[in-house]
DNA sequence: ATTGTTAAAACAATCGGTTGCATAAATATA
DNA sequence: TATATTTATGCAACCGATTGTTTTAACAAT
């Protein structure tokens, strides 16, 4: 219960006969002040163990030097990998870093806007939820001139910096490659498609099959909800019973993607040869099911990092929040076995 | 560049002719304060879109509602999990959360451990890098009487909270289960033995192999590094081909467990028969590997709950920090088919 | 009508830095 | 030596909410 008392830039101004203002710059490296002075003040400082308030000095300054996050769930591998990437910059600059999860729901995600926007953050990156249609809980950052910076689920409407991959290409090369691999009829997994994420992917599988003379076949094109483990399952079973069922499977997540050919395992159908599924994410997962699983990678950590960068920029620039720099990143088709018919890639 | 005026208390005191102090009473229904000023007031606040400046009540509170959390890297899934938990628990409390991640380096630790503490936390959890064998950067929050919670790989010498799982207990029903099933010569991937949850389960392992007359054969025994894939390989390899191989192998993590079981496949070492195997951690890669691998669960999501109980408890209580209160939960083997040799699970 | 009691609201200090402006001291210029 | 200029430091207001201590008002009791 007995608390230490803090040393403040008082304290110090008592201590070394300055006023606190002379202080409070010497310690910022202020060059009004004497060399002497800063090199005595800093000293003292060390020694007698003062911390800086931070607090006091967002009140002052009206803005912290924390960056908030809102993403749907944290313990998914891109989102990890995504947060490690802004909190890596962010740390590196000296910033901290907030973090809220809606769990998929509206609801949080318009509370946790407001408990960051009370927070006085300085910048805001947002990966959307499941349920999120409307963008008015991001006004009010707008109105204060807080960047905001989309990543990956982006909304269509909102006027911002964006940070994404290329889905309609990765969708496009996805599928191409498993034409390449001989697949006639390529069934998919699409998300939710008021994401844009889901909608474009999908957009780029259309794409490949008409400029490959195949034809699209909506019995094969399924909306999953959640895209979760259960739920592909599910669709897998009912696909593969099909009359006609489908040879090939791109499935705009790796969970998805992964329950799909254990189903088919399950029910005997060979993966790749008679069924050739390529997901998307590169997830762990990707890696150790049998047959590998053949996925698009995304940059997770290299988006976080530059979704930092795009903070730290406006900020310290001064720019006006009500822009919208758009960086689009590459995206890798990594071929593994689970799509391979062709070659004997492993 | 042109800003909202942010509407303060002072905004609505004037309007409403009160002084700020009832404003600020009555917006945090303050009994002292009149029913009717009081329903008066966040009618009008709410009306003219008042938004508190929780960073100019944490000054003056001298104590912020954020809790900070240390960890050596966000992606990984108990990491990302447990993180999961605070975040919940926390926002559910109208509290933010704080990250910082080490990356493993004991000089990001120290420096993260200053950079919350300037931010004035009101209270700290904390798992340890893999290099932390000093405890010194903590000192300053008990100082402050903030309080400090050890998840998981805890500090022997640092009194306060704990929130941990009985590792050793862990570890000697792993291999209970592995000698049930038949095996006579267990192996050990053990990790750094310097922290504690490796060497608990070190030691579990051991008195499980005396208990049931078996002998410990150090060359058995070897402590990983990282506890990474390639590392579990090359050791997988070493072991399947000394003289008198291994019949089983507890592994303290899920991915050398994983790459043990792929090695061994490799060689055509048939697991379980074989060589069964069971991990830790029930990251999403034991369920997918085949066969599916056995481990040991951790509750990360409710060891951050309750974490985050610890801290707000303490704050409202109004505790010394200079306590050691201990919170052991319980692990769960999770039997798979990786090390099933007698019975038929799946 | 006077004093006592209670309820409601105001006053003013405080938290710890930051910063525009004023002032003092030191140096340069005429 | 007097004045202009530069350099270094101090003064004081400010950021926005909180809270112990009055003060004022309203009502009750005598």
């Amino acid at each position: 219960m007995k608390k230490k008392k803090e040393v403040t830039i008082y304290d110090l101004a008592e201590t070394l006969k300055y006023s606190p203002s002379t202080i409070s710059r010497a310690l910022n490296n202020h060059k009004s002040i004497s060399q002497k002075a800063t090199k005595e003040i800093q000293a003292t400082a060390r020694k007698m163990g003062y911390r800086p308030n931070s607090i006091a000095a967002s009140l002052r300054n009206k803005k912290s030097k924390s960056i908030g996050i809102m993403i749907a769930r944290i313990n998914r591998p891109f989102v990890s990998t995504l947060i490690s990437g802004i909190e890596n910059a962010a740390r590196k600059a000296g910033h901290n870093v907030l973090i809220s999860q809606s769990n998929d729901l509206y609801a949080n995600e318009v509370s946790n806007a407001k408990a960051l926007y009370d927070s006085r953050i300085c910048g805001l990156i947002v990966s959307l939820g499941m349920e999120t249609k409307s963008t008015e809980h991001f006004k009010p950052f707008l109105e204060q001139n807080i960047p905001i910076v989309f990543v990956d689920r982006v909304p269509e409407d909102f006027n911002s910096y964006r940070v994404i991959i290329d889905n309609y290409s990765a969708g496009y090369r996805a599928t191409k490659h498993l034409i390449e691999q001989g697949c006639e009829r390529i069934a998919h997994f699409a998300g939710a498609q008021h994401l844009n994420v889901y909608n474009l992917r999908k957009k780029g599988y259309v794409d490949a099959l008409i400029d490959h003379g195949l034809k699209v076949d909506e019995s094969l094109i399924i909306d999953l909800e959640t895209m979760g483990f259960e739920e592909g399952k599910k669709s897998t079973k009912m696909l593969l019973e099909m009359d006609n069922p489908p040879d090939g499977l791109f499935s705009s997540n790796d969970t998805a993607a992964v329950s799909a050919i254990l189903t088919a395992k399950e029910k005997g159908v060979k993966v790749p040869e008679e069924f050739a599924v390529i997901g998307f994410n590169d997830d762990p997962i990707a890696s150790i099911v049998e047959p590998a699983l053949s996925t698009v990678s995304h940059p997770a950590m290299k988006m976080g990092e530059i979704s930092t960068q795009r903070i730290l920029d406006h900020s310290s620039r001064n720019l006006d929040a009500n822009i919208a720099e758009i960086t689009m990143l590459d995206t890798q088709i990594i071929v593994r076995a689970s799509s391979s018919k062709k070659s004997t890639i492993k």
